[in-house]
RNA sequence: GGGGCUGUAGCUCAGUGGUUAGAGCAGGGAACUCAUAAUUCCUUGGUCGUCGGUUCAAGUCCGACCGGCCCUACCA
């Protein structure tokens, strides 16, 4: 450990419109392992992160909160931190990008966009909203597509003909904040071409910083074309940076978002009287940035672009986890498995989930598990079982003699054990948690059978071999202790305890090299709960979010509002609106294979008579044709023909479900017959 | 369709081209009682998705196919 070296680690920062919930966990936990494990090393090392405030969804929350946005991420601040906290996460700076060091490094980087002549100005048409007085957000806005007719369309893109518009193009929009009718104003946009750099990417991309297949990734999709410019700028109001050199636009919060790691170190550097070049500015400096999957082309693409141009260092590298389910499902609120960190916090100890995050992550870019009954099993059984029992079942019998002054011979254990040290460092400095957490369970395992068959309960009843037993015990305490050192990272806590018992705090990852000869050993508290599994069952309980006036008459139907929160109910329409549409019944003549489409099976629908229609729907995943073939369904007869890639398709069925597997068609019941009307 | 990833025991996963493919958990049997119903020992269980190819040698490399996931294009 001669190189100390100098290392910079960030965490994406959460951004201030809700609470953290145990899929943040896995990237804070994972980068907070990562940072106490080159701290034991001996390096430099410091953990920096702040909380991403600015943006449109701050102000509607501010806003319906009846707070300033100021004020709302104030608090959401101080929440973000007491979680963190509470699960042992210790940054050395935690800031905010709303801060003045933040906006004196955006403006940094800012002029040396400028100078570097990266930045390009366009006029956009852009729909206001005058009651709130505001720009509106592509997908703020829906509408009439000026092309094809087709009626709500969101601002940016028709899904009915797929053109893609502005949405000042859309005819009759109407505002998604306050339901009134937007006006159309010009408004000056800023945009970044980071096609100019397109090479430098190609190049850095493949320089190992990235993991191999998100490289691999980026250059077959991003990087296979020109990369389009980066629009970087919103016009007020807005709640973020007003650009100096632009009155009136404020940068686009995904600008300010990275620089906040820049601003937050300068915070940290004022605090502590470092310079902060030394830390972005030094090759010497090592810059480690953990993100998810979901962010990697900002972290990528445009923030190393950002960072040639103003001078900066690059990340040396970009760790990339994929996102958390829980027991083989995304998280959902409906069935409780969406847990708020501090809802954890109130039930479980967060030991608990260091340890199996720990033992689920690897350096891949995949998707971990939370597999309930494993999260138990593995905690009991390797935690408590394995490791604690270690000191558990030995340290009462030391406690009077304390440990032996000379190290007894135990066949090679405790060698074997400290060279196991490098192997396991090398699994962590990779991120390879799993790998490491594997091997030192392996130790474990290799422990607990010398306790069994040296017998220290039969030891003390012949007091002729106290010193037998003082050494056997002086041996398994030991062996613990190296234990405690290797899983400190993840584990500080148990470290602590462990340097409590022996009167030696563990602070470093060398002293798992030598043995603690001839000190006392204090009284055994114990070092860790089991897992409840009630109270996990009791935490997903209460994690459970139902419909709050729910009508007595119902109660019996626990059915989720995940589906209305998914697609909340449109604006109120009048009759005449509902009477446009026509819908009817139909029954399915034919229904084709279409070989070639993921998605889609072609029908032919008949409305009685001769009248047919040729519909593409997009049921393959949830149908066969051959189920269909008969089957009477609703579908709207006079929406406009739609020409799609194996066809012109002249309807459209009428069906319920997210899409996919999970898509339900409508069908009347008995006695109704195709081309009646549905009103 | 294009791009990326993935398929090893019931479950979660290891397996630098080289002896009869491993671990943990779960299952079965036994021992022990120091320890938080902890521990230890023994044991059941796999055509390594399928088919080809390269090689003296393939779970490992290459190709095709089949299945799963993600992004994207066609969810009227």
């Amino acid at each position: 450990m001669s190189d100390e070296r100098k290392i910079l680690v960030t965490s994406a920062l959460p951004y201030a419109n809700g609470p953290i919930h145990i899929g943040h966990l896995v990237e804070y936990l994972q980068t907070d392992i990562w940072v106490r494990f080159q701290k034991m090393r001996g390096h430099r090392c410091i953990y920096i992160c702040a909380d991403d405030t600015h943006g449109t969804a701050i102000m509607i929350s501010a806003q319906k909160k009846g707070v300033t946005e100021e004020e709302f991420i104030a608090e959401m601040s101080a929440s973000h931190q007491t979680d963190f906290t509470g699960f042992g996460i210790e940054f050395d700076n935690y800031g905010s990008t709303n801060s003045p060091e933040n906006l004196e490094q955006c403006n940094r980087v800012w002029k040396s966009l400028r100078d570097a002549d990266m930045v390009v100005e366009e006029e956009i048409e852009q729909l206001f909203d005058v009651e709130k007085g505001q720009f509106l957000a592509d997908r703020l806005v829906r509408g009439t597509c000026p092309k094809c007719g087709s009626k709500d369309q969101p601002g940016d893109n028709c899904g009915n003909c797929g053109e893609t518009y502005s949405p000042a193009e859309l005819v009759d929009p109407i505002s998604g904040l306050s339901g009134t009718t937007p006006e159309i104003r010009k408004a000056k946009h800023l945009f970044v071409q980071i096609e100019k750099e397109h090479a430098f990417l190609d190049e850095w991309i493949q320089s190992g910083s990235v993991p191999t297949e998100s490289a691999n990734h980026l250059k077959g999709s991003f990087l296979n074309e020109p990369l389009r410019a980066w629009d970087i700028s919103r016009p007020g109001p807005y709640f973020g940076f007003e650009i100096p050199d632009s009155p009136g636009n404020y940068w686009y919060v995904w600008f300010d978002a990275p620089i906040g790691y820049i601003g937050s170190t300068q915070q940290w550097c004022d605090k502590n009287g470092e310079k902060l070049e030394d830390w972005w500015n030094s090759e010497s400096t090592e810059i480690h940035h953990f993100i998810g999957k979901d962010i990697q082309y900002f972290h990528t693409l445009f923030w190393p672009t950002m960072l040639k141009t103003a001078g900066f260092s690059l990340p040396t590298k970009v760790h990339i986890h994929g996102f958390l389910g829980v027991d083989g499902e995304k998280m959902s609120k409906s069935r409780g498995t969406f847990i708020n960190a501090s809802k954890y916090l109130e039930h479980l100890d967060p030991n608990f989930l260091r340890y199996y995050y720990a033992s689920k992550l690897s350096s891949r870019v995949e998707d971990i598990d939370l597999n309930v009954d494993e999260f138990v099993a593995k905690v009991n059984s390797d935690l408590v079982g394995k490791v604690v029992n270690l000191a558990s079942r030995t340290a009462k019998f030391a406690g009077a003699v304390g440990l032996s002054d000379k190290y007894p011979d135990d066949g090679g254990l405790f060698a074997e054990f400290a060279t196991a040290g490098d192997p396991i460092a090398e699994a962590y400095e990779a991120g390879d948690f799993s790998k490491a957490m594997r091997q030192i369970l392996e130790l474990a395992d290799k422990a607990n059978p010398f306790v069994e068959n040296n017998a220290p309960w039969e030891l003390k009843k012949d007091p002729d071999k106290a010193q037998q037993l003082q050494d056997v015990c002086s041996i398994a305490l030991n062996l613990f202790r190296q234990l405690s050192i290797y899983l400190a990272p993840v584990l500080p806590d148990i470290a602590e305890k462990c340097g409590e018992l022996l009167g030696e705090p563990i602070t470093n990852w060398e002293q798992s090299k030598t043995p603690l000869l001839g000190t006392p050993v204090n009284k055994f508290k114990h070092m860790m709960q089991r897992v409840d599994p009630k109270k996990v069952q009791a935490m997903i309980d209460e994690s459970v979010v139902i419909e709050e006036t729910a009508p007595a008459v119902i109660q019996n139907f626990d059915d989720s509002d995940e589906a209305l929160k998914a697609e909340p109910i449109e604006d109120e329409i009048s009759f005449d609106d509902f009477m446009k549409l026509d819908l009817r019944v139909a029954r399915v003549v034919e229904a084709n294979e279409v070989p070639e489409a993921k998605k889609l099976i072609q029908l032919k629908l008949s409305l009685g008579g001769d009248e047919t229609r040729n519909v593409f729907a997009g049921v393959k995943e949830a149908y066969e044709p051959a189920e269909l073939v008969g089957k009477l369904v609703v579908m709207v007869a006079n929406l406009a023909p739609r020409k799609m890639k194996f066809g012109v398709s002249e309807g459209m069925i009428i069906a319920s479900g997210s899409g996919k597997k999970e898509v339900y068609m409508l069908s009347p019941d008995e006695g109704a017959v195709p081309g009646q009307r549905v009103h």
